[in-house]
RNA sequence: GUCCCGUUCGUCUAGAGGCCUAGGACACCAGCCUUUCACGUUGGUAACACGGGUUCGAAUCCCGUACGGGACGCCA
């Protein structure tokens, strides 16, 4: 049998880390076993779902690297099919047409809170009449769901879980105006896409129950599932639109890169002995789900941003030269064309090296852009003492008649060192300041190679002048 | 309130009855490296929620308590 997945967002809110991680472990799973990987969007709830919605949730997915097969199935689309199942159930004598208004289940809900009973449906149109039903009041169909005995849920990652039938009521699947509920509609979807394997938050586990019954009254085979711990923001209580949850793509904006965060997440949750770094490939290898545990885990940044840095110090330089440029294009202090990305791509295996996102690369990377007279931070202002500038004066001939390769640019700033009786590091720090308006640079000889010998040379002079 | 699930360093986790004096990673602290900053590297602080069982032996199995979370909708 080949392993099939879903991930079934509802397009009502953005595309939040626990959503991805969800996303993240379906599209592993089908990956891991040769299987397919498929994406319905939910958007049965038409005041909520917007269009908007659905781009960035497909964005996110698109980002992240998580590509699905075959076509993306909107579920708005199946209503028809979805009534027509709920038919076929009252036809068979397992669901049945309740009458009851809306007032009418409020008070019963609110009268079972009163008594400190559970707030089910009564079951008061299951065994009615038909023909005792209220003129001109269009039916709900509801669920004859077992009063005795229990619904059991063999879970890949809680294991057996179970729950007595009198404690699940009858629920509705079709409202009164012929539109499937959430429960029911899933369940109908899942079986015609042939999932295999419902993989998907431990917020849906209670529902399962009820989704198991309406297998169970069509006599449909139900799919293996897993319940994946939610994450949790930092109060430890669940993320949504409205508490903590931010968007996949915000990650991208605050410089994370997509392996990064596909990494981080795959982590919070699932393990393989001590591996931290797992990157897609790997974790396709690996990637199981009776490897995940049950226990909610909490996002942390610092964790994220570590692991950020070593995807960057990987990356392809070209790849992140691209990605800089493109963070600096709104920058107007910068001149930013041919020559400047020429530097940027010549100095980035030593940029990369100090950088945990995006972010601070761009930023490390700006000084090559600029044209003199460049700012100066205070400390790089204070190391251009007077001294200093004579000191620069003196480099500059030296460095006029040095090739411009790394190696050479060290020999001969060792030498200068040595022959002006100066530390290394007296000579580097005014020297960085000069070229890069800070005291924080790569290597000073890398720095010097990728600004090129006339650049180099132009910001001496104005700096010690 | 009822039902369901969970609980190992601050955080993510390893751990399937003896390998546990509880391991790793991030963060934090100290040292080394050094041309600044990073990287790297060495060391350190730090956890089995609690109480009962079962067993020669329990972080691991069972029961209870506490705490946390989730679900109880003609939302998804």
């Amino acid at each position: 049998m080949t392993v099939r997945t879903r991930f079934a967002p509802s397009p009502t809110g953005l595309l939040h880390i626990g959503g991805a991680r969800t996303a993240l472990f379906n599209y592993l799973y089908s990956r891991h076993t040769g299987g397919e990987f498929l994406l319905r969007i939910e958007d049965t709830d038409r005041e909520r779902s917007t269009d908007a919605a659905t781009q960035v949730i497909l964005e996110g997915l698109d980002w992240l690297g998580l590509k699905h097969d075959g076509q993306t199935v909107f579920q708005s689309t199946r209503s028809a099919r979805h009534a027509e199942v709920a038919h076929q159930l009252l036809e068979a004598g397992r669901a049945y047409r309740c009458y009851c208004t809306a007032d009418e289940l409020k008070q019963m809900r609110e009268q079972a809170i009163a008594e400190g009973r559970s707030p089910r449906y009564d079951g008061r149109w299951r065994d009615r009449d038909p023909s005792e039903a209220p003129e001109g009041v269009s039916p709900a169909i509801r669920l004859k769901a077992p009063r005795e005995g229990e619904t059991v849920v063999e879970d890949l990652v809680q294991g057996t879980v179970r729950v007595a039938n009198g404690e699940l009521d009858d629920m509705i699947i079709l409202r009164s105006d012929g539109t499937p509920t959430y429960l029911h509609a899933v369940v109908v979807d899942d079986h015609d896409m042939g999932i295999t394997h419902v993989i998907r938050g431990d917020d849906h586990l209670t529902n399962t129950f009820r989704q198991v019954q309406i297998y169970q009254a069509m006599g449909w085979e139900t799919p293996a599932f897993a319940h994946i711990p939610l994450i949790h923001g930092a109060d430890g209580a669940k993320l949504s639109k409205r508490h903590g949850a931010v968007s996949v793509l915000e990650f991208r904006e605050q410089g994370f890169l997509p392996e990064a965060v596909c990494n981080y997440l795959l982590r919070l949750g699932w393990s393989h002995g001590d591996l931290e770094f797992v990157p897609m490939e790997e974790a396709v290898r690996l990637f199981d789900i009776v490897d995940v545990n049950r226990g909610a885990a909490r996002m942390d940044y610092a964790k994220l941003t570590h692991l950020n840095g070593m995807y960057i110090r990987q990356a392809d330089d070209e790849r992140l030269t691209r990605e800089v440029l493109q963070r600096l294009a709104h920058r107007h202090d910068l001149s930013l064309g041919a020559i400047a990305a020429g530097r940027i791509l010549a100095l980035m295996p030593a940029l990369k090296e100090r950088a945990k996102t995006v972010v601070e690369l761009a930023d490390a990377a700006a000084f090559l852009a600029r044209v003199v007279p460049l700012p100066f931070e205070p400390k790089a202002a204070a190391a251009l003492t007077p001294e200093a500038k004579l000191m620069l004066r003196d480099l500059a001939p030296a460095l006029a008649q040095t090739d411009f390769s790394v190696a050479a640019l060290d020999a001969a700033l060792r030498a200068f060192a040595e022959a002006t009786e100066r530390k290394l590091g007296q000579v580097a720090q005014p020297l960085r300041a000069a070229l890069t308006g800070s005291t924080v640079s790569p290597g000073i000889d890398a720095t010097l190679a990728a600004l090129g010998r006339d650049e180099a040379l132009v910001r001496i002079a104005a700096a010690s002048a």
